[in-house]
RNA sequence: GUCUCCGUAGCUCAGCUGGAUAGAGCAUACGCCUUCUAAGCGUACGGUCGAGUGUUCGAAUCACUCCGGGGACACCA
């Protein structure tokens, strides 16, 4: 419809079709589009109410003019008709569109620590990646996920030993975790006697670079059952599983030639007996340490050029917060440096931190929150309030599972991801207003209904289309574009505040007018109307990984 | 100190690729269920868009300066 009009404009106008911009006037009943004509005054040499006059004579569209700008009225029957038409036949489709055909996105994201508990400090980068992994995939992108599994480094010669020596076979099998999170802490307990325990870690750690067996076993029993333990929290999120587990591990053999590379190209640099990398404007890196060890940044390169040779990616994702931002500029610049051609593909994306009361969210002890803990609470607070509202409900533990955890979900998606959020449970969870069960408390009441439903073909001819559906049919056409955009921003909120959107002008609908009442054609129009909002929120949610409920 | 992000209603935030009277939710006060899920809808109250200067026909939006807050800044990841 947009192309339509832009076309006819700088046909009209005799100018270049980039100075045509379509806007949606703020007031919904100014119209449907609204060209501002400001813009053409300057080339043409004519007053912005001239030119919009012009326009509103020589377009085949139903116009007005007012301030400058031309506002444009639909057919609202005919767009009706191809919007719900639309809806109801492509369902879980709609929306499905080819921006990124033929491209190729690997987004890396939530990336827990092995041989620790998944704290909500992963929680933002496991929500939005996933979120932006669904989007990408609609918009028709070749996507690839990974999860980059914190699984190396010194610590791992300290858990080793500290297993070894104070390790109880029993307790490990209950929970491997959780006995290891015991030895680990009585590892530092101890070593603040005698120092000479950090040593033993050190040994142990080389023992594993050297590919020693003991070491290995220990190692890859660690992270095994890490990941079992990450997949009950993947589970209760519904996320499936990621296209490829990589940890840092898998490139402990790929920094010595990326070293070698930057050696010889003559970027490297011995600074206070470390080895960097200057930068210019920016802090250098810091590529080898004093002692020769390799550091996070080099098994980023090196994982990053192992990805674009594998994956030959149009663009690569990294979900991560925001702090980290410095250290992607260093990434790209090193890349460049290195006379790679593909810089501009590598995109941070940063989120702010997640607060409680304002500060970093943490126990009481200051150690950091289990996410687990987190979701069983938000249920349970669920459960609750349901059962306030609904004593006799069906399925509770599935409702209430699928409400809490898409509350929490939600709370985190539901703003620009670059802004720290206020963790708050209460309001998480609060059924008014801007929450997710708001949006499922939508879907469940067009749920039910629907089973009015005849599935009877409507005829237009005598349907009135008041304010109310106007709005909602107006917003159910721009699904699409908000999808785009969400893809263009890399950020999920966009089709949340949609989707918020378009559930306030169903209520609003809802409230004004009965849908089933004795004229059975108007009925039925109203009730495929309905189903196409329905539809429209249930893949909305998908999207941002959220579930939809039948009755609650 | 340098770099960076943020500053909009009492609170949480939209709006920011410049455009028509600055919008929601929560909170507060009222109103709406003999009729489809009141977890809803509506009314009222609430704003020098941190401050200033500039660019522009037009600035919450862009640029610069200042103020306030967060984060990063070499041997962690």
């Amino acid at each position: 419809m947009k192309d339509e009009i832009v076309e006819s404009i700088s046909a009209l106008l005799k100018v270049d079709k980039s100075l045509v911009k379509i806007e949606y006037p703020k007031d919904r009943t100014m119209g449907d589009y609204a060209i501002p004509c400001f813009s053409f005054s300057k080339e043409l040499h004519k007053s912005p109410m001239d030119i919009a006059n012009y326009l509103k004579e020589n377009l085949k569209y139903n116009t007005n003019v007012l301030n400058g700008y031309l506002n444009i009225f639909m057919d609202k029957k005919d767009v009706c008709q191809k919007v719900i038409g639309k809806i109801l036949n492509e369902k879980d489709h709609y929306g499905d569109n080819d921006y990124g055909k033929g491209k190729r996105v690997v987004i890396e994201y939530s990336s827990p620590n092995v041989a620790k508990p998944f704290g909500v400090g992963h929680l933002r980068t496991t929500v939005i990646g996933q979120a932006l992994y669904n989007i990408t995939k609609k918009c028709g992108f070749d996507t690839i996920s990974i999860n980059y599994l914190g699984d190396y480094g010194t610590q791992f010669g300290k858990l080793i030993y500290a297993y070894k020596t104070w390790g109880d076979e029993t307790k490990a099998k209950e929970s491997l975790i959780n006995e290891l999170k015991r030895v680990y802490v009585k590892f530092h307990e101890e070593a603040q006697k005698d120092p000479s325990l950090d040593e033993e870690g050190r040994k142990w750690f080389k023992k594993l670079e050297d590919n020693d067996e003991e070491a290995l076993s220990y190692w890859k029993w660690f992270k095994d059952e890490s990941i079992k333990e990450f997949d009950k929290t993947y589970k209760l999120l519904e996320i499936d599983k990621f296209d490829s587990y990589e940890g840092e591990s898998n490139y402990k053999d790929k920094m010595e030639p990326v070293i070698k590379m930057l050696e010889d190209k003559n970027l490297l640099q011995i600074s206070e007996g470390a080895t960097i990398i200057d930068l210019g404007d920016i802090t250098p890196a810091l590529i080898k340490r004093s002692d020769g060890a390799s550091l996070y940044i080099t098994r980023d390169i090196a994982a990053l050029i192992d990805r674009k040779n594998k994956y030959n990616f149009d663009e690569i994702l990294y979900v991560v917060g925001n702090e980290q931002s410095l250290h992607f500029e260093q990434v790209k610049r090193i890349i460049e440096k290195m006379g790679y051609p593909w810089k501009d593909q590598v995109k941070h994306i940063g989120f702010g931190l997640l607060l409680q009361d304002g500060k970093k969210m943490s126990t009481r002890q200051g150690k950091s929150v289990v996410l687990m803990d987190v979701l069983n609470e938000s249920i349970d607070l669920a459960k609750k309030y349901i059962l306030e509202k609904n004593p006799n409900i069906e399925n509770i533990d599935e409702v209430s599972r699928k409400i809490g955890v898409g509350a929490v979900i939600f709370n985190d998606l539901k703003n620009y991801r670059i802004n720290d959020i206020e963790f708050n449970l209460e309001d998480t969870l609060r059924f008014e207003g801007n929450t997710g069960p708001y949006l499922q408390y939508t879907y469940a009441r067009i749920n039910s209904l629907l089973s009015n439903k005849q599935n009877l073909s409507v005829s237009y001819d005598n349907i009135d289309i008041n304010e109310d559906k106007w709005n909602l049919i107006w917003n159910l056409s721009k699904y699409e574009e908000n999808i785009i955009s969400a893809k263009e921003n890399n950020d999920p909120s966009i089709i949340a505040k949609y989707l918020l959107d378009l559930a306030s002008d169903f209520n609003k609908f809802y409230a004004h007018e009965k849908i089933v009442d004795n004229d059975q054609n108007y009925t039925e129009f109203k009730l495929n109307l309905s189903e196409a909002v329905a539809l429209v929120i249930k893949n909305g949610l998908s999207l941002l990984n959220i579930n939809v409920i039948n009755k609650m």
